[in-house]
DNA sequence: ACCGATCGCTAATACGCATTAGCGGCAGCG
DNA sequence: CGCTGCCGCTAATGCGTATTAGCGATCGGT
């Protein structure tokens, strides 16, 4: 651990352009005030020895001493790039690294978050989270704790999807599921469909409460619309229980899992969607092999990341005002798997 | 632009527990010197209020003093998560994220790096490459001038690719195309090849070179082995030349390329790989849609950026010793599109 | 009882930059 | 000629931490 040789700083530069170092950093930060004036062969003295030496300012002294450094912190609550979440959370970096290369800020993965009862931690004895001027918050599920704390600190951050107070208002850019689902679920009702299931997983996630919230606004007008967790059954005894329900549509959180009913219910018999419909509500965040085009919404991952990003600058500078949560549309996609109800062919 | 609310730091720390400054700054980096002793009810006493108060040690202060802070920087020539190179870069980052978590480092994205000239620029006006102990360099071209410059200023580094010198040997972790090539070569030989052609995208990137390189010396008892470049004939026309030349061979450098002359082939009726064997000389870097597994062979991705990291770490405490360059072997591909030359059928 | 050696801690300083009060010089004005 | 005001710049200070020299106190030895 032999530290670094030393660099040019602007004590060099001073020296070699015959002023004071404060006047190198004036010309540097292009300070133009009424009450710093620097004459204009001054400056290009300066300019020229800092082009020529390649000289640029330590950004660790910079943010010690400004209090910002153009740098934004990225918090995963899993691993970024795992073979896994891998298309879970790659559009959102897209998304940000985007938005974040056109405002000129450089990206800090805390990757070095350990794991603590099962999640990354934010705050951990070593957090380099103050190095950034704030942070995007990436994950299903986020720390309410957490969150206290940022917003008690004071610390600027940007949840990416919707996250209930904690403390205050949590700052987000989220995607609007309770609406997508409303819309799908009245759209199943509208084609005839009576008795409906909403499949979820289980989970406490906003994100799952938002549809199911949908899911329950949309289907007012229905004789029955039960809510059931995937998790309990087997999809073969999922889709069992859905004929003695008499439901007509299922409404499933996770992909993967629509995917499982839906052959499940061909294989019990049920064509799709003429015996069963499935919609989906969200898109595959695992890779799952299917050739269907399931009916559903499309979430705005990329275009989630890049607002979260401007959103976030806009709490930095404190220009944000109150605008601090967004709540972007979803495309709905017209699949194959949601029809008019009752062409049901049993074989059984 | 108004400046952070302040936080705790060490001297609030040291007042509530009744110690300097100093005191607390050894507790926290557990320094157990000769030289330096602290009792331990002081030791736990400063513990104590640390964890109360949930302090954490400012990085940019540490980092300007100490010099070092567990952050590596992460440079990609093209931006890193964009859809184009989305297969290309993310095995490096899933194997750089995984070895900088478990060595504890953040990773920061130099997204900031403006273009200049059509590539990005890791020094220009305001970089904050020093902000990082060391950093990783990810991109098929890395301009030789910045490599040098990096060896000049003595900053830390580590190429994913083999690299030229550059003022002084480049530290890497790169591919053995070479070597992958020249077995493949050898191969096609056995098969009974005698004619070869390879088919290069003409940059002049040493991972480019490597093949090259490999094709030459694994066809040395050939009768032809000729190297071409794609980019000036279509599909079609290549087909032709490669009839007309009586190559019963190709080498494609681009793994679409060779996509659309395995088809073209077929469509001029020549069987594969009767009529023309096509290998492939690396991993889809874009989606490409094929049902064909293509001879060829595997670039160990995911391991590369994992031991750059390792690498890095060494030459970033000195220990790296001389073995800052290494190449890991790829592992073949047995695909469908390499056979025993002659069997063709030329519907013409 | 005196001296040297440890022990436990602190004062002081450096790190490189941004910021501000204010200094010397000069011009303009009366 | 003296005063005011502006111009161009610098000295000084602070940001929060790591590091080191060294101080007072205690202790062991003779």
């Amino acid at each position: 651990m032999t530290p670094p040789p030393r660099r040019v700083t602007q004590r060099d530069i001073a020296r070699m352009a015959g002023v004071s170092q404060a006047t190198v950093s004036l010309v540097l930060n292009n300070r133009t005030d009424a009450d710093v004036r620097i004459a204009p062969e001054t400056r290009d003295r300066v300019l020229q020895v800092i082009a020529e030496t390649g000289y640029a300012a330590d950004p660790a002294a910079r943010r010690l001493a400004s209090g910002f450094n153009r740098i934004i912190g990225v918090f995963t609550y899993e691993p970024a790039f795992p073979s896994g979440s891998r298309d879970f959370f790659h559009p959102f970096l897209l998304g940000i690294e985007e938005y974040a290369e056109r405002v000129g800020c450089d990206l800090l993965l805390f990757t070095s978050a350990p794991v603590v009862d099962g999640r990354r931690r934010i705050f951990h004895q070593d957090n380099r989270l103050r190095l950034a001027d704030g942070c995007i918050l990436l994950g299903r599920e986020i720390d309410g704790a957490e969150l206290l704390r940022l917003n008690r600190d004071r610390f600027p951050y940007v949840a990416v999807g919707r996250r209930d107070d904690a403390g205050g208002p949590v700052p987000y850019v989220g995607a609007d599921y309770a609406s997508a689902v409303h819309r799908l679920a009245e759209r199943a009702l509208d084609l005839g469909h009576r008795r409906l299931t909403y499949v979820g997983m289980g989970t406490a996630a906003e994100s799952s409460h938002d549809r199911r919230r949908g899911f329950h606004a949309g289907t007012a007008g229905a004789e029955s619309a039960r809510q059931i967790t995937a998790t309990a059954l087997t999809a073969d005894a999922t889709v069992d229980d859905l004929r003695a329900d008499g439901s007509t549509v299922v409404f499933v959180e996770d992909f993967a899992t629509a995917v499982a009913l839906e052959s499940a219910a061909r294989r019990s018999g049920l064509t799709v969607p003429g015996g069963l419909s499935v919609v989906t509500l969200g898109d595959p965040t695992v890779p799952v092999p299917t050739d269907i085009t399931f009916t559903g919404f499309r979430i705005p991952r990329e275009e989630m990341g890049r607002q979260a990003v401007e959103v976030l600058t806009g709490v930095i500078d404190g220009s944000a005002g109150g605008l601090q949560q967004r709540l972007l549309p979803c495309e709905l996609v017209e699949g194959d798997t949601l029809g008019v109800p009752g062409s049901a062919v049993d074989r059984r």
